[in-house]
DNA sequence: TCGAATTAGTTCGGAGCCTAACTAATTATG
DNA sequence: CATAATTAGTTAGGCTCCGAACTAATTCGA
């Protein structure tokens, strides 16, 4: 009874009409869901991103592991602890260039590859259900552009340009 | 050089083909730049949400702001604790029902609006740049979809369905 | 070659968000 | 009407992530 709506007045700008307001909403039921789903193989999502960075290239350095995975340092100084702490990774000073720590999977995190990976592939299939393969090359087309909008030297943080497998992605504002 | 690329064997599923990766990261790059766009302003993300919803509807319970907001009770007590502390909002027993909270604006945090609402605005076009009109309703349509994919009693966290003002939205699943 | 700048990683502190467990008020039910 | 179930909000504690400031190693340049 004391509410009043500001709605019109004005400036009209509801929040679930900012796509912003719809990534962040988006991003949030795709975590929670992927949360819960790693909860059953008692893996902390904060330990998921590099264990799968990790599966696809072994032996990189805490330096590459934060470019892929797109964290900062001193996350992945963290998760690393915890990874090496349950035994799934071992770090190796690097001879060459002693500021380098290289990081290797154990027997035992490599062997987690093969009940987790398909987690993923579940999410990524659950989230896509019913959409057309041209839909979902629309959709990852819409999003890189959105990244590239934000900052196009950011562009990268989640995934290489060349990952495009089918080059059609379109290059907008290439930056030289 | 003691690197091993695990890529090829088996179960090839590189990070960036993942969809929810790409949303991932997607989402933290709308994020940083929000979250710089704001700090220049001295508001903290973490506020941001709520007054946002204040903004468009005041007076409403922490409860109802949660839902709007798509938090938990526990993250929207925190946040209305900083910003009640900061003079912008009051809160006010319910008379009727002594349980509820209601939220409203002082005059300082109405201000506020006019200042901070064109910032998500520019975020919202800044991302969307490029974008046809057709183009930004696939999207919106498609991030839709995935909410509901995800989980259908969810997927009115960050948009309640009639906000799709041209009913283009094709109802998925509807869940009786 | 030697001091300055850069690079890799760590430590510290804090923001944001959650779940679990709690209190208080209200509503439902026998 | 009394008790149980539900609802609104809070408290406590944990995980994730980051920026600032730091150490150590390497590279650059005069």
């Amino acid at each position: 009874m004391t509410e009043k709506i500001m709605a019109r007045s004005k400036v009209d700008f509801p929040p679930d009409q900012s796509i912003g307001y719809l990534i962040r909403a988006t991003y949030r039921t795709y975590i929670q869901d992927l949360e819960a789903r790693l909860a059953e193989h008692d893996i902390p999502i904060g330990m998921w991103y590099f264990l799968r960075a990790l599966w696809h290239q072994d032996g990189v350095t805490q330096r590459e592991l934060s470019e892929r995975v797109g964290s900062m340092g001193p996350t992945t100084a963290e998760q690393l602890n915890n990874i090496e702490a349950r035994g799934y990774i071992v770090r190796k000073r690097s001879d060459t260039d002693r500021r380098k720590i290289h990081v290797h999977l154990t027997p035992k995190g490599r062997k987690l590859r093969d009940t987790l990976l398909p987690l993923a592939q579940r999410n990524n299939s659950d989230a896509l259900r019913g959409f057309t393969a041209a839909e979902i090359e629309t959709l990852r087309l819409s999003l890189f552009r959105i990244m590239e909008n934000f900052g196009p030297r950011r562009a990268n943080i989640g995934a290489s340009r060349e990952s495009m497998q089918n080059g059609k992605h379109k290059p907008v504002a290439t930056r030289d």
